[in-house]
DNA sequence: AAACAGTGTGAGATCGATCTCACATATATT
DNA sequence: AATATATGTGAGATCGATCTCACACTGTTT
């Protein structure tokens, strides 16, 4: 047996009176009598009455819904930002559309144009891409409110929430060089994405201003995936002069890097010294523990979610762009390298 | 400059024809004339028109959403399998909305009924408690598609995909037990939580074929954080005779207990032996390496996925409930206990 | 010529909630 | 008593897409 939900119509016949005078009742606005208020409230009650979002949406224009497009949830990073994301739009009376990119731009484009047929209120995205974001730009012109996050993009002009990769980086690397090494590997990200860029520009200037030259064969590029992280630490350590240390732009890729290490015999600091960007939770379980660069992940969800919401709610300030610090936080996978 | 986007009507309006006809010409039903069709096709095109989907589902009853209730997107098994979910249900034209309970009843409860009132199409669900389900009985009754994941409730008869928690803690438990352990911990779950209460029953008959009386002051409850596992474990080996071997519920756990470990100088396998279920991504990194019961992570979501899919396209078989094997992984984190 | 099938189109109802407007009453003010 | 103001209520329009129905027209069959 299938009973359809109650609509406002079925509450105003059973309280005897009119669906705009129910409504009022339910939604306490404009006059209606003491008597006839309780006595929807009781029907709705009865009825289990809970009002048609899509009605009321198809009407306002706007479903209480955000949408959000990270990389991939699988990274604990982005996991933790749609937590706190979830938590601060549920506050809101918002639910939350979770879709991933899979750092793929197609992906992204349609995950996006599929959400806007819905009408969602506003978007909180990790664009893929740095350069090709004609759909951000639209969004923009549409005057949906959009929130950027760990990434930016160019031409988009809107608030956005990232972290200072290059300085972080640029942290690490020197680090590395201050403790001697001078063939210092990357494995990075791909290109197209704003972190991989920022960070391989910190890696670079720190290695600029020690005076060593780039080196290709030094730079590993994966997915960010532990599987294929694994996969390019063994292409990097398996050429004739490796690296002598190691920086890695995710947790995920760090973890890759420490079960290639493992398998390959390779140990931690004796062989290779390891940085990796992003902490996480066995980084201090590990022997030795893992010296990263760390960044504020409880506040970056939580300071995106903030400002799509006051978008939302009329905010029309210019753009607001939150940078937040990184932090080196050694631990003990690096080892000075007595100069070869 | 706001444009609102394009409606049927203002095709209609373009084309010169009337909104039903453009609807046809749009949807490719009943008669239409071959000329009136493009006329609409270009005009659609010329306004860029993209149907409203909340005007669609107004009246079809239905958004091509489905709503996933997990624990928390924090935990990597979860993280999977919303991940799978997310890609199965794209493939399906559908977006996903998912929430995290937090394991609360309260959000549970409060987050489905908040989903139900967008008229979304399914839900796949971990429900937080074993037995207080009146609200996936509403489901039920009302006929909106369900499947639960990873636990199943007392008396709500649906699609169903868990795994084999008791056999697995089981196989875990005795295999501790013909290493020469009898005071064997647990790190649990609250007991409302189904698969809680499973492993807790594989653990107990475990014990009981082992002869060994079980003993509240081996059992530890905590919320799967690694936060909270660090300190329920502390408490657990800071009595006077603490276990000998410690069995954690899930990977979080497991984290949280090796990082507990570390911090109180208890070395594995030498001081204690450890087993947990659900594998993790470092747990063939660390010295030793962790033996855990593994599930079938990579099946379950997308297992689940394809019932609700199934059910949306109208499959009205009885109920199928499928439960994947659990293995046990050796590894080292388990040595002999020379009896006591 | 009459009846019928096939083709093409538009008017209007519908989904459910909300809002405007008009119309009642009741009380207060001149 | 006449007018103004406050208070309650209902009829009907609206949001955008879809669907039913009625109506028209062509061509075929008796």
């Amino acid at each position: 047996m299938v009973r359809k939900p109650a609509t406002l119509k079925d509450v105003a016949a059973l309280a005897n009176v009119s669906r705009a005078t129910a409504a009022r009742a339910l939604n306490s606005y404009g006059y209606v009598g003491d008597e006839t208020a309780q006595k929807v409230q009781a029907a709705a009650e009865k009825l289990g009455y809970r009002g048609n979002r899509l009605a009321q949406a198809l009407r306002s224009g706007q479903l209480p819904i955000v949408g959000c497009i990270l990389g991939d949830i699988q990274n604990p990073f982005f996991a933790r930002i749609a937590h706190d994301i979830e938590v601060l739009a549920r506050e809101c009376g918002h639910n939350l559309v979770i879709g991933s990119s899979k750092e793929e731009l197609d992906q992204e484009i349609s995950l996006l144009a599929s959400l806007r047929s819905l009408s969602i209120r506003g978007f909180i995205v990790a664009p893929t891409s740095a350069d090709n974001n004609a759909h951000l730009k639209d969004l923009i012109a549409e005057n949906v409110p959009l929130v950027l996050i760990d990434r930016v993009a160019q031409g988009v002009d809107c608030d956005s929430v990232v972290v200072d990769n290059e300085g972080g980086a640029r942290k690490a690397v020197e680090y590395l060089i201050a403790m001697g090494h001078h063939r210092i590997g990357l494995l990075q990200d791909d290109m197209r994405i704003f972190t991989s860029r920022e960070r391989m520009s910190g890696y670079r200037a720190a290695l600029a201003a020690g005076g060593i030259a780039p080196d290709d064969r030094m730079v590993s590029v994966s997915q960010s995936t532990v599987e294929h992280a694994v996969d390019a630490t063994i292409r990097l350590f398996s050429q004739k002069s490796p690296p002598t240390a190691l920086f890695t732009v995710d947790s995920l890729m760090t973890q890759g890097a420490l079960l290639a290490f493992r398998s390959m015999g390779i140990s931690i600091p004796h062989d290779v010294s390891l940085i990796g960007f992003d902490d996480f939770n066995l980084a201090t379980f590990t022997d030795p523990q893992i010296t990263v660069v760390s960044q504020p992940v409880s506040e970056i969800g939580r300071a995106a979610a903030r400002l799509l919401f006051d978008r939302l709610s009329g905010k029309s300030d210019p753009p607001q762009k939150i940078r937040f610090e990184t932090k080196l936080i050694v631990r003990g996978s690096v080892s000075r390298h007595s100069a070869g």
